[in-house]
DNA sequence: AGACGCTATGTAACCGGTTGCACAGAGACG
DNA sequence: CGTCTCTGTGCAACCGGTTACATAGCGTCT
């Protein structure tokens, strides 16, 4: 019952009430240190009488600030993303900014369409693992502060995730088991994610000593790692490295309809961590402190929203195999075949 | 190389720029049907050269439309959500709004927080699964149009799951199967979708003559399902119905580990279907059609900032039993043991 | 006592659009 | 040919805040 009509009221009606100027008013809620203590109690205790609330489009307006930021991401539903966004909107929060969700359906125009058409209402962007070609993000970057997730352009300040070590100590682990012979199936030519995944897994393997075949999934999902399954078991691996979670949970559906046990005959290794311990067996994989980045994200955008300077920064995450229990020594397959020997244990 | 300047220009130079008032490039952009096609076209040209684009946040101010909506929910991680936001999102899109995404951490007290502080940004918002109180639902609904997914308040439009016909397929499922005593692993008590569940089901059970045990889950969470499986496992049930599939996944993950295999030694149903592709073996589960809830959300939203008319609308969305590979016939059990009985099938 | 400085508050311009109203010019009509 | 209507455009107020600058009041110092 605090308003009666359902109108918030304007800072006039609140100066009116309070006897004291609009300007009064404005700096009670913005800058109450110029004001006597006495004033800013009154005129505060007036205005939530009356349920006032500063208009933040007509501050924005006026400051040039708008006191959000937006978040660009190429799918939500994956569920490498969720985490990110969760993160990244509550820090955002605790710093005073609301966050613009914006979902580019993996489409590069929809991200530049996404970014031209909020521009005005936002202090800065997000932009996790752009499909945007670099000189359209640049001119983006030009415009407003820009943090990038998961891509790495030049002079533009970037959080990433130290894909080498993770990579590196996930190959080195099923070397250690035992592995000879091992496969990486990838995620979208198109992502500088799988980019760098890729050539960490072929340079530690070869480092290694290992033979590692590249195997696509068209999309980086579930549906895309069940897919790859039949060029698989037509090579002669004894484990797997997929792109991310999500495409190892595929390739372990697919391996299961199959018949195919992970970790006896099949070992696998995802990337993310993002739901790594909810699947069964429980996926060993490559944690990569997701949320952490978009926590990071949202630190270095205050920073250089605080400071005006525009700092290149480069963050690098660290990331790092979690064993759990779809790896194991390799066992001997049928050449060329994925059923599993009838052999006892 | 369209702006040389790393700033857009506003209304007024592209007015002087083309020769006309800022009156006229206004409605070149906002109502062109008011202006020559020749002229609209020179505005346009001009603007174009110049990397002009209307200013929404001016717009917003001087119209009292944003052009925005907001989108509230409890948990983005919760794999319930990603689906209907990235759905609502797309909607939205087409209509031309912006959304912001507000994550309240299942809090009611930061659902208010957000929805007060973005209100004068928005033309409307949508709280998924809210947690917040009635009397405050109605407060802010009264400032500004407000839809509700998954909450049932009267006289404000809602988007619901038709829980009932889902459940009850559920339970006639497992009845049909020769189960008598289930479990019903319920989700927080402060949802409603949650009381929803329980009461659905134990109406169906109590029809079918079936007993019926509530087992409660701290946390709508794959923790949750794991922690409620000792307790499940000191009933005598053969079946269970979750809250929802990621509590159904950390119960199959809790049984797996303790040796009970489903659906062999018990049947398990989930709600909601956002994953139940993914597990192994794949889930039986009520499809709860989220993305499409969210959709509606989103035109329900649209039609009422549309018309003006504030229609209390109640759309329900069917729901139905999806069968997979989680559900079977009991399966004699060691009684109050989780052990199964050695005994050949 | 007068000049000075400091502090608290008010005045008014401004942010970048939109829109009611005025008005000019063209065509229609009596 | 004068008036009337209609159409396209401009003028200026307005949306709800912020903020540079002006000013009033008061204590202090010489």
């Amino acid at each position: 019952m605090t308003t009666p009509k359902n109108r918030v009221p304007t800072i006039t009606e609140v100066a009116s009430a309070a006897g004291v100027s609009r300007a009064t008013v404005s700096r009670t809620f913005s800058r109450p240190e110029l004001l006597t203590p006495e004033t800013t109690e009154r005129v505060r205790a007036v205005a939530a009488r009356l349920g006032y609330v500063p208009n933040q489009v007509a501050r924005a307006l006026s400051t040039g600030r708008a006191g959000n930021i937006a978040l660009i991401v190429p799918d939500i539903a994956n569920p490498f993303f969720p985490p990110l966004i969760r993160a990244a909107q509550a820090r955002a929060d605790e710093a005073g900014y609301a966050v613009f969700l914006g979902d580019s359906d993996e489409k590069p125009e929809r991200e530049d369409i996404l970014l031209t058409k909020i521009a005005a209402q936002v202090d800065g962007f997000i932009l996790a693992s752009p499909r945007l070609d670099e000189q359209r993000v640049r001119v983006h970057a030009a415009r407003r502060p820009l943090i990038l997730i998961n891509r790495d352009i030049e002079g533009l300040p970037r959080v990433l995730m130290d894909v080498d070590a993770g990579i590196t100590q996930a190959i080195a682990h099923l070397a250690e088991l035992g592995h000879r012979h091992i496969a990486y199936v990838s995620g979208p030519p198109a992502s500088w994610a799988n980019q760098q995944r890729q050539k960490a897994a072929v340079k530690a393997a070869k480092r290694l000593g290992l033979t590692l075949v590249a195997i696509p999934a068209n999309h980086p999902t579930y549906q895309g790692g069940q897919a790859a399954v039949p060029e698989l078991l037509r090579t002669d691996v004894t484990a797997t490295v997929a792109f991310d979670d999500l495409v190892a949970q595929g390739i372990m559906a697919g391996l299961a309809e199959r018949g195919v046990q992970v970790p006896r005959d099949m070992s696998i290794v995802g990337f993310d961590d993002v739901l790594a311990a909810r699947t069964y067996p429980p996926l060993t994989t490559v944690a990569a402190h997701c949320a952490e980045a978009g926590a990071r994200a949202v630190e270095l955008l205050g920073e250089i929203l605080q400071s005006g300077r525009h700092p290149t920064a480069r963050v690098v995450i660290p990331t790092e195999l979690v064993v759990r229990a779809t790896t194991s020594q390799p066992r001997r397959r049928q050449a060329g075949r994925g059923k599993p020997l009838a052999a006892a244990s």
